[in-house]
DNA sequence: AACGAACGCAACCGCATGAGA
DNA sequence: CTCTCATGCGGTTGCGTTCGT
């Protein structure tokens, strides 16, 4: 037996919405609010479901949406964000303001992925590179800390250096775990500076976290980085294992 | 100019999840 | 605990537009 979509009830419309439906669509949620989707249709006098309402509202009348076409800033941090969540629109759209999950999986599949044929990772200084494979090797070293438990997370935005399944799986596991949802610029609280470099520290229940990402001063941090600043990061006890440069 | 192919994007569908009864 | 319902998500579809021949 075969549910019927409820959209499909006699009378709902369906496709395309006339200029006339999202003037009533717009007016209703203006003056009374979207408390309950699945109602509003009925109250607002439109011949369509409350999902049909809900999804025009959220992909296309809301105000917060940004409309027009996708910066290179924006789909640059579309295909870094992708390499870190996969096909995760949603939490894509989070990280980019006005922006849809819709409308970065519709760029995705007509542009980006065309674009990352030719995808170049952006270049990093040797310096950098250099740490890159010492935190791999030191991370896929099996007897060398504790970091494969569930609760030591390794996290990586720039999987361009250090992708492979281990590194996937342990980004699952950050993922689930409460410390991911705090992982992005302000999750920091202390820059820790050494000659021309610096990582950063965060303390969370207690323990100290670091930033496994050396950055050097001289880099364009700024522009590359400040937004995706929850790179690595690893227990501070398990950071002394690591050796210097 | 005509026509088919490719593209771009809005909208739909089915499933997952979480809240509440 | 189980069920129902509302909402959110990701994959897919369909149609209008643009491009190439």
């Amino acid at each position: 037996m075969v549910r019927t979509p409820r959209c499909e009830k006699a009378g709902l419309k369906k496709g395309p919405w006339a200029p006339e439906e999202d003037q009533i669509l717009i007016s209703y949620i203006q003056k009374n609010g979207h408390g309950n989707w699945r109602a509003l249709p009925k109250q607002a006098g439109l011949l369509r479901c409350g999902k049909s309402c809900r999804l025009r509202w959220m992909n296309y009348l809301s105000p917060d949406i940004k409309r027009g076409n996708f910066t290179k800033e924006e789909e640059d941090n579309i295909i870094h964000l992708h390499e870190i969540l996969g096909n995760r629109w949603s939490a894509i759209a989070a990280k980019l303001p006005g922006r849809t999950d819709n409308e970065i999986k519709n760029i995705w599949h007509t542009h980006l992925k065309k674009r990352l044929k030719n995808y170049q990772p952006p270049q990093r200084s040797k310096r950098h590179s250099k740490r890159i494979n010492q935190i791999n090797s030191f991370v896929h070293a099996p007897s060398s800390s504790q970091i494969s438990s569930s609760e030591t997370s390794v996290v990586t935005s720039d999987s361009k250096a250090t992708i492979d399944d281990q590194i996937i799986v342990k980004l699952e596991e950050a993922e689930s775990s409460k410390y991911f949802t705090e992982i992005n610029e302000s999750f920091w609280t202390r820059e820790l500076a050494t000659d021309n470099n610096f990582n950063f520290v965060a303390t969370m229940d207690g323990e100290e976290f670091q930033s496994l990402d050396m950055f050097n001063r001289s880099t364009t941090i700024m522009e590359d980085d400040m937004d995706f600043l929850f790179n690595f990061f690893i227990k501070a006890e398990d950071f002394s294992e690591l050796p210097e440069l």
